[in-house]
DNA sequence: CGATTTTTTGATTGCTGTCAATTTGGGTGG
DNA sequence: CCACCCAAATTGACAGCAATCAAAAAATCG
């Protein structure tokens, strides 16, 4: 169980074959290392220098049985962890390699909003071969895009890797948000 | 919050401009309406006649508070569900439809292990368009995936919707099983 | 049994992947 | 400080898998 106190991590499983998809980035503040029964481990490596602190299973468990409002917090957090992996889903599964990355260059700015070279642009800490297994794509793809992007003066791209959101609102309608469907609960359905 | 006791239902989230990404399929005994903080809603709708458990959310939260097992339980399960979430970026962001519809079957006999008719075949509550919808693909690919794995005598289609596996090892390998990577930590990166 | 929806199959397009080469940038050692 | 080296990024040419467009066949429903 760990907590990373600076720096990055990358998360991600592999296939058989070598193929990678990177489930998510972690930055200083996120928590690692609830597996639910052992299976389904992850994989993560640092994306630059990084910090963790680690705690012993055993020892947090231990934690968890005396403050029960570690818990309640730990079960917040696991939602919005879902819910964003379900985000997640939808742009893997439907969203073209443009909404892709406006997506995801909105959720940086989004997690990156406070560190970054106080101007407004983003110090990404990740590859474009990182990008792309997080996004479903290739490394030329993800580059291509960049391009056809900064064609389009949606960003810009700065010596180093710093990027400029110049229209937000538009890389937003770009990046189409998700929408709650018609309602909550059984609808169109056959019968309930 | 609603606890399914019968039948089973699609989740799934909309873009504006109609195309759909169901995240997940919910059957008899699944829990649902966690939202953590009420902002990423989903919608849900019934696949067949089914019956759910409806109760109200501040009475529930009161359940909770009472009987501490039950959030224990809760992010136990949700865990879970996150991890399933990431088994299926995996799918959505590296597989190929062949591997996406053998991972899929392979699921569906999972969970619907108990209670389908009785011969080891699999009665799919789910339209062709619901199983596109779930595995990024479109109506078209999945029938056609359908076609070839019946050709090569994978599965087999009986007149209703009942499917049978023939060779669960053959398709487990084609599904491709998602890998524990190297190490549970940083590893290959600049520093620590 | 006719109407409608779902599924399957076919023809073609196109987005992204693959293969390949060039350019850029960062780090190292002279 | 600069030349060199290597990894990362970009760009180009081409191929392929799945999407799109279209139509036929099958299943469901009233």
């Amino acid at each position: 169980v760990f907590t990373v106190t600076a720096g990055s991590l990358r998360l991600f499983q592999l296939l058989p074959d070598g193929r990678r998809q990177i489930v998510g980035f972690a930055f200083a503040g996120d928590f690692l290392g609830l597996t639910s029964g052992g299976l389904y481990n992850l994989s993560a490596e640092t994306l630059e220098d990084s910090r963790v602190c680690q705690v012993p299973r055993a020892e947090f468990a231990k934690l968890v049985q005396e403050i029960p409002a570690l818990e309640h917090r730990l079960l917040d957090r696991t939602s919005l962890e879902l819910a964003k992996a379900r985000e997640q889903m939808v742009l893997l599964g439907r969203k073209t390699a443009g909404e892709r990355l406006a997506t995801f260059l909105l959720q940086m700015q989004t997690r990156l909003a406070a560190a970054p070279p106080g101007d407004g642009s983003l110090r990404l800490p990740m590859t474009r071969a990182d990008i792309a297994d997080y996004l479903g794509l290739t490394t030329e793809t993800v580059s291509r895009t960049f391009s056809r992007l900064r064609a389009l003066k949606l960003i810009e791209i700065g010596d180093n890797d710093a990027i400029r959101l110049l229209r937000p609102q538009q890389l937003q309608a770009l990046a189409g948000g998700s929408y709650p469907g018609t309602g909550a609960a059984a609808k169109p359905g056959p019968g309930l």
